[in-house]
DNA sequence: CTTGGCACTCAGCCAGACGGAGTGCCAATC
DNA sequence: GATTGGCACTCCGTCTGGCTGAGTGCCAAG
């Protein structure tokens, strides 16, 4: 809003908010002019950094806390950094051990065991919070569909997907069908749907109910009626959160009130699910930091995501959240090779 | 262990005890004999009121944060509140309300719905944190069990249970099965497995096999292979929570390394199922206070759980967990209460 | 442009003082 | 013998003022 120049940092300032942020986001605390002195390599005094440091203040990459502390970055200040300013480094391969170990294959692992598995890896090594949502069904592909007979009117249906996902769902029919007309329809609308998208198949139903007139027998219209109820649910997006014990160690998040509301808005995962989203639509990995995300509850946080693919399509998210000073550089690569490391352990079962 | 005497406590030290505990219940504070020799009803100077207190102090009822501070109940003095001194509250018609309305029959409510709105509930009214155990398929009836086949050398077995309850897991086998094989093989299971529970089943495999020589076509041998796998997976118990944030609006348990370390228990669980299953065993509500529980976690907290029964078989706890200065005569009815309407939610879908 | 010097600001910490709440004990009273 | 008022004492919490250290902004000299 008022942003007044692209400001083309000089490199000098450059290096200056690069060390600033660095300190800070190692030390935790308000870094001046003469820390910098040392550890920036510039060989300049304490006295030129703070004219440098006034600028950056006036820019709005800068802050104080109050007027004899030293200077803390913006959240303006940390995109700058995460954007340009950041070597992200290549990850230490104790973790990169642990994670691969983590993921190793399991070939009666269910996704939901998986699922888990990568959340608490991800909180685990980074002990901040770690998030992944659910695959969405939408994208994967149906593997299998069946209908059981319970008692009298109720009806089991079995969805199997892509990606070690089952589905189960009880429904009320009209009328008694037995084990055998229920197999007949499920074997037709194997036939069908096997291997087409959630959205794939809705088309192909709709399509065959209009072409249901003539060629049809009762039973297969039955069919495509249990099968229009089961796949009108709409899918709900949902995720599972590792760790958020963890944030309560960071002192910047230390305030009861807060920390109260952001746990509130991990169970009612409305809001989060919103934010993980929009990471879901973007490419790679993606960072949210402080009141970007939009939301309230995570104004003193950041949100490190990447997507993760099976088959190739990117079915969910996972995330790290950690307050805002959070040491990205190694946060970025963790989240990133978790990504794929999922993404192939969901694959490999199909 | 240091116990002296049955302490049958006059009824003069039983009114001053309880009104003590009552008003520190609902003020959180220590209480001083002016304020019992006010609230008692008992028309005793302060003066009188100190010395029945000192005793009360000695035989362990009672302690003092420090010298000049009022009077807070011990572990000893809660139990002994809880034991005799309680009075239950009849629970509010408007919470009772809300309580019905929350299990208000929806016949498409999936099991897992139903166990989280009990634990939403309970906690939304409590204030405190709700926990309520799925239900052990231990105890529930087999309603159905099918195999379906998957890609090549994957089996999805599909087992119904009583209460909701659907249960899916994927086997590999040998060698491929046709879909009418296995068709065959869930028929044959389903006259030797339904109705019973789960420990019978495995009884009854048992027995199959041991008949297996003559009589049995190489098939129904496969199926029976096929069911002791399935059957063999050890069930893990376990528990969905909700309003643990609640926890942290309590002075008592703000100290943030207690709240974490109580957190983190939430999340391993093991601990907490360990005492949940104690509730399990004993037959109406039981109460942990502080200590009690055996569990350093808990030491602050006091636990109130009922057990809930499907077809009559108690199957699971449900649980409120809050500061040991919790308003007893309150939750217990509330807890209770919910046990049974959780109870027969889940029994009304069989 | 850089630097040393300087006055100034501010949080954190310590020490001391004070008031309030509540106690334990004792001697007087019913 | 139980009950009571009186009293000295203890201890916490809060407020105060003073001090220190860190860090700043500004200025004038290099």
């Amino acid at each position: 809003m008022s942003t007044t120049t692209p400001h083309a940092l000089g490199e000098r300032a450059q290096i200056i908010l690069k060390t600033l942020i660095d300190r800070f986001i190692r030390e935790g605390e308000p870094v001046g002019s003469r820390t910098i002195a040392r550890e920036s390599g510039l060989d300049l005094s304490p006295a030129s950094i703070r004219n440098a440091l006034l600028d950056l203040e006036e820019q709005g990459f800068l802050q104080s806390p109050h007027a004899s502390a030293g200077r803390v970055p913006t959240v303006r200040g940390y995109r700058l950094f995460v954007d340009s300013l950041l070597t992200v480094q290549p990850l230490e391969s104790a973790q990169l051990a642990l994670l691969e170990q983590g993921f190793v294959a399991d070939e009666t692992a269910t996704r939901q065991q998986v699922i888990d598995t990568a959340s608490r890896l991800l909180s685990g090594i980074t002990r901040m919070a770690g998030v992944v949502t659910l695959p969405r069904r939408e994208q994967l592909g149906l593997r299998h569909i069946e209908f059981l007979p319970l008692s009298g009117h109720q009806v089991l249906a079995v969805l199997v997907f892509e990606g070690q996902e089952v589905q189960n769902r009880i429904l009320k029919v009209e009328r008694p069908f037995s084990a055998s007309e229920l197999q007949q329809a499920s074997n037709y609308l194997n036939t069908l749907f096997v291997g087409k998208g959630i959205q794939q198949v809705r088309d192909a139903i709709v399509d065959e109910m209009r072409r249901t007139r003539a060629d049809m027998d009762e039973l297969m219209r039955a069919a495509v009626e249990l099968a229009s109820v089961v796949f009108d649910v709409p899918e709900e997006a949902d995720y599972v959160i590792a760790g958020q014990s963890n944030l309560m160690d960071f002192k910047e998040l230390s305030h009861v009130e807060k920390l109260r509301a952001l746990f509130d808005a991990f169970t009612a995962k409305r809001e989060m699910l919103h934010l993980l989203d929009q990471a879901l639509q973007g490419e790679g990995a993606q960072i949210f930091i402080g009141e970007e995300s939009g939301y309230r509850v995570l104004d003193d946080c950041s949100v490190v995501t990447a997507p993760y693919r099976v088959n190739g399509q990117v079915v969910g998210v996972l995330a790290v959240i950690g307050p805002t000073r959070m040491a990205y550089q190694r946060v970025i690569p963790i989240v990133d090779i978790t990504a794929r490391l999922l993404g192939s352990a969901l694959n490999l079962s199909n």
